[in-house]
This record gives structure tokens, sequence and C-alpha cells, in this order.
DNA sequence: TGAGGTCATGTTAACGTTCATAATGCCTTG
DNA sequence: CAAGGCATTATGAACGTTAACATGACCTCA
């Protein structure tokens, strides 16, 4: 093997060398602040400008061995590809970014048992925090609270667990399923389906237990039938496009449809469509999330604007949830470092329900709503 | 301030102290490999136990400071939030983990200018390579030259220019164009509208410029009054939402619209659709990049598939460039490391023609196929 | 004149690794 | 029995940076 053809970056020592000094004067000189102070102004301008010429770029590498605080905070996050959770990580990396650290990234792809991994691989980048953004899997949070009591702080973007000791934050599915179960209700629907996403989530359970309550509360409980779960995690388009076909073999006489997220929903729709289903006449379609497109600031964005009949649906706080994480995690790591201790509550947030035009009164009250199928 | 509280991991020094050797052996031993095979049995048993129960990491920061390798591979990025991208992305890390590197990503955030400051990033890493992934975005790439030309291994997923020294990937923009123009063509549309994307977007205009080359050839050309453009670079289902309406008022002939992607196309349809036409009745409409939601490998997850009309779209290889680009780069910076040149041709991707129900015959063949407002 | 005080800079020792080389002890062999 | 060989382990220097402390020159004032 020859010699490593890389570039090499000049060092403090080069730029040393170059003027003339020791490398501690150019160390604190380039840092700024107070002890620069104590240097003549020549000295200052001659290294700085050396410094410029030569290119030279400190080394985090090396400066964060030196000082023990690495200005690194590590994000385990079960799917990078989840657009839900992708949002979340940008609005949290925002906050991060000002207050001055940087995100390690360690992406679980939808494998609930590579959290010890993924924690290894941040704890051994000597990371000051950790964000663990989990939603609703169902992930064995141990290795997270093993992290926690070595002193390391952790903020987790999912259902709080009474005997987990870091702070939680976490969407009130239940309530926000209870909103779109009242919707429907108030519309006059008694037989409710529902594509429950799959049984190990939490979010799943979850929003299904809120619809749940709201018609059991009413006298008309929703049965086992009509609950259809899903084989796989990923619950996308597909999903809802197949499952929604199994829920009308089982359930006949349902007229709406609550699916757990948007992609369910819209697969759900095209294959009601294809039945020969009309929505909203024949069946109301609700989703979760109001997924959006590109920015989410426009309200054209939302993908659930851009299908026919415009999709009912439940908008969660992505945004705020980020930003919430990304300063509960800043908080407790400043907190940590000075040696005091920082006790921050769960926090709960609330989904807003948007009426759109995939919900609507049911055609026949009590009867069987059935089209002949087409597709 | 008190001490800092942050859990302190033991280090190789810890190990040797437990057990009884030198730091060395511990180092040795640990890093397994040739060197190992020197040390006696039961040293190496009583080194690994102790390292185990002490939960001994190595310092990847300190390691990477002695070898002068980092084994980190930086990543710019146009705009992490654009689905296009992230699946290049990921396409890219899988390739480059199982070759033993890591990513460090530095995102633009859709602003061109910030290229040398997130350049600056990642070499302060001392990175070994860099992935750019810019796309048709017109960026400024001097300070990208610079890094190739201070000998770091880069890969450009994007238009290549002929100036550019470093490896590119990029998408044949001109002939996926070229096919859904002869396809609108062979249906008998002799006047298409366009909506283009922004000015500055290399793929916007190359995928214009082969359009209209098609009907150029066919002797009816596509006057200006026929491509809108966009004025912000955000370029989503709000932007063709909005400029269809645009187009139909500056070229009321127009009996087919082509979007520069699918997010534009779906928002056009949209607005149609709220406008009283029927689409591919009154007007046909294509998209670009066969866009899905979650897996890719599931044809169903394919949004084209759940709007209706389904989109007639392009497909574009995401995966397939992903996976080039970070081979490409591995292999550059293998060949790098061992002081060898290495020539990597420029690569260009074709995409493929997706028939769907959007686009039909027109319904007449010269006259104006306006319908009545409505919206 | 010399004690004390600035000012401007240099010295030294870390941080946690790794690598090249040196050293120790033991065993063989002429 | 000494010289050499082998197996096992230790030593020291480096990577690039930072922080505490030390030095030396110059000035001031009693």
């Amino acid at each position: 093997m020859t010699d490593p053809g890389f570039a090499k970056k000049p060092t403090l020592k080069d730029v040393a060398r170059v003027v003339g000094v020791s490398v501690n004067t150019v160390s604190a000189i380039l840092n700024g602040g107070a002890k620069a102070d104590r240097y003549s102004e020549s000295t200052c301008e001659r290294v700085r400008l050396a410094a410029c010429e030569l290119g030279y770029m400190p080394n985090p590498l090396a400066r964060t061995l030196k000082r023990s605080r690495t200005r690194l905070l590590g994000v385990v996050v079960i799917s990078q590809q989840d657009s839900y959770y992708a949002s979340v990580l940008q609005a949290a990396e925002e906050v991060v970014l000002d207050a001055g650290y940087e995100f390690v990234l360690a992406d679980m792809s939808e494998d609930a048992e590579r959290l010890p991994q993924c924690l290894n691989l941040l704890t051994a980048w000597r990371v000051e925090g950790i964000l663990a953004v989990l939603g609703g899997h169902n992930v064995d949070r141990a290795p997270l609270t093993q992290v926690w009591d070595a002193r390391t702080p952790v903020v987790l973007v999912g259902a709080h667990r009474p005997e987990d000791p870091f702070p939680c934050l976490y969407l009130d599915n239940t309530g926000a399923a209870r909103q779109i179960g009242r919707h429907l209700a108030d519309l006059g629907h008694q037989r409710v389906g529902i594509l429950g996403g799959y049984e190990s989530n939490a979010h799943s359970m979850e929003r299904i237990e809120g619809l749940r309550s709201v018609f059991q509360e009413l006298g008309t409980p929703i049965p086992d039938s009509c609950v259809v779960l899903h084989r796989e995690r990923n619950y996308e388009l597909a999903a809802g496009y197949q499952d929604v076909e199994l829920l009308l073999e089982r359930a006949p006489g349902v007229t709406a449809v609550v699916c757990v997220n948007d992609a369910t929903a819209i697969g759900a729709m095209t294959r009601l469509h294809e039945m020969g289903y009309s929505v909203p006449r024949d069946m109301s379609v609700s989703g979760f999330d109001d997924l959006f497109l590109g920015n989410a600031s426009k309200p054209e964005n939302r993908l659930g604007l851009h299908v026919r009949p415009s999709l009912t649906t439940l908008r969660m706080p992505v945004t705020g949830i980020g930003r919430h994480a990304g300063e509960a995690l800043t908080k407790l790591v400043h907190a940590t470092a000075d040696g005091v201790d920082c006790e921050l509550p769960p926090a709960e947030f609330g989904a807003e329900l948007v009426v759109r035009d995939s919900t609507a009164p049911p055609r026949i009250r009590a009867g069987c709503a059935r089209v002949p199928r087409k597709g």
C-alpha cells in the first residue's frame, strides 16, 4: 500500500510554525473569547491571517476529546422513512442546532430489537443526551432506562408508561379517537368499522380503544368483527387497500370506516371506489395525521385535500412535539452538565379534528349499505 | 458550577488497571485480529471479561484521532424533506454502512448559498468522502470542485456539467420527458401545457426541453404561453393547485398538462376537478417520479394509484441511483486511501413510463376543450 | 535599586487511542 | 553454559486540541 492520498488538513501546529509562535497561542487566539485579549493586536492579526490562508479548521474530534463535552446529541428513531417521525425530527433538530448541539442519528428501520444496538452506537459517540422517537411502536424500554440510570438524559417521544423514569411526550390518541367517534355518532353512524394498524402498536390500540369507548357509551358498542388488524408492521397505502375488503366481508353492515392513519384511509378509499362504493354516500371514511407533502405550513400541501372526496382526519401537532422534544432535551442536558437535578413532567399533545368531505350521514340508518361488487 | 454530572465511561486505562496489565495489551486484545493471537489465552479471557463487566466501549473520537482514517462519509443534501432525495439517501446509506462507514449529514434546507457552509462542517469532521445530492437545483459547484482538488473524493447526484471533475449520477430527464411527449402525441394531443417547476432547476428545464423537442419535431411546437414556471422553490401540491389555473388562462386550447413531478400533478388535478374539468376526458394530466408513501417495493404504495383518475407518470430509479452513488463513493474512497487514481465515468439513469388513467385521447382534436368554470 | 505588577508568550500535561519498538522471561540447542 | 529464538507483555510517542501554570521582559513606585 502506498501512502494514503487523503488531503491532510493543516493543524494548529502548522499555523504556529508559519507565524512563529507556540501552538497554545494560536489555540487561544482562534478560540476568541476572554483569553484572546491578553495577546497583542499584531500577533492576533498575524495568527488569524495565517489560519485563514492555510485554511485551518479546528478538528472537532480532537477538540471534543480534550474537553469532556462533545456537544453531541443522539437520536434513535423507529423509522426515518415515516414522514410523521421525520417531521418531528426536523422540528427537534432546528431547536437543538440553535442551542449549539449536533445530532447523531441512529435508525432502527422499524426493528424493535435494534434499540440496544442503536443506543450502543450513540453512547459510544459520547452523546450528552438521547432523543428516542418510538411513537406507538412496542419497543422494550429497558435499555433506555439503563442509559438514563447511567445519568445520560433521555427524552422519549412516545406513549408514557408508569415505570419510565424519563420525560415522555405523547399524543392523546384516545381523546383524538373520541373526537372522530363523536363526529361520526353525531352524523348518525351506529355501526363503524376500524382499520386499526397492528396489534403491537400502542397508538393503534389507543385509537381503537378511544373510538370504541364512544360507541360503548352510546349503547352501540363496536364488536370485534368490525376491527381489522394488519399482519405487517408496514402500514401504508397498500394496507388500507387490502384490509378494507376484509372488513366489509367480516362486517357487512358498517356505514363508516375509521382508519388509524391517512395513508391507510386513502388506500381504503381507492379499493372502495373500485368495488363500486361511493364515499361518503355509501360509506364514510376518516384518517389520522393530516399528512402533508413538502411544506407543512401551506394548507394546500395536506394530502387529504387532494383525494376525492377530500379526507376527514385528525391533525397531529408534529412540529409542536418536535420543538418541545428538542427544548426538553437541551434543558435536561444543561441541568445535567451543571450537576443539577431537573424533573420534567410527561406532556400530552392533543389533535384537531379536520372535517372534510369523506364523512357524511349514513344513507340507510340501520340496514345494509352494501353495493354490488364490481372490482 | 458543580462537577458535571455526566456518566464517565470506562476507558482502556480503567480496564487495564482492573486486570493488572498495560493499556496497550487491552487495546490489542480488544481490537482482535492478528495481534490478539500473541497474547496468552488466560490474559485474553481476563481482559475480555473485565471489559464486558465495566461496560467498556472504545471511544471513536480518540480512535479516529489516532488512526488518520475517520471512516466517516459526508452527505450534503439540498433538502432532506423531499421524499425523492430522502429515498436516494437511504439507499446510499445502506451500501455505505455495509462497507463500514458512517454518514455525517448536512442539510442545505433548499438554500443554494449554504453549500460552502455545509462543506465546511463536513471537512471539519474529516470525512473521507462526500456525497452531494443536489438534483436539479442550481447550486454553484465551485466549492465542491475545491474539495475535490484537495483530494477528497466527491460523488454528485445531479446534472453533469462539463467542468465538473467528479463523477456525476444523473437522470435522463430529456429522454424521460420525450417518452411522455411521445405518449401524448400518440394519443393525438397537439397542444400541451407544462407546469414546469422553477427556472433555476435543471431537472425542470431539461424536462421542459425534452417535451418541447418532441412536439417541435412533429411540427406542433409548444409556445411559451403553454409553459408556466413557479415563483418559489417549493414545488409541491400547492404549486400545481395554483399554477394549473394560470396555465388555462394563458393557454385556453391545451388538451394535456404535463407536470414536472407527481405532487404538482395531483394538485393540478384537484384544481381541475374543482373547475369542472373531467380528467382525462377534458384534459390529460401526467406527473413525474411515481412517488410512493412508505415501502417502495410494494406497488400499491405508489401514490399515483390512489388518486382518481390514477396518474400517468414516469418512474424514477431512486433506489438504483442511491445504491450506485454509495458504491461509487466507497470505491473512490478506497482508491484514494490506497493512493491509487480512480476515474469513474458519469452515469445516466433512465426513467420508465407508467401509463395509468389520467391520460387519454383529447375529446376534440383541434378546438377549445374549455368547460364552464364552477370553482 | 529592587519588590511587585502587568503584559505577552511558552511549557507541560492531559484527553483515549494505536503503533512501532523495546524488554522480559523461558526454552532450545550447539 | 552461553547464544539465540520464541512467546508474552510493557514502554513511549504520537494524533490535534485545550487548560493550568510558568516564564521573562518591561514598567512603576517606594
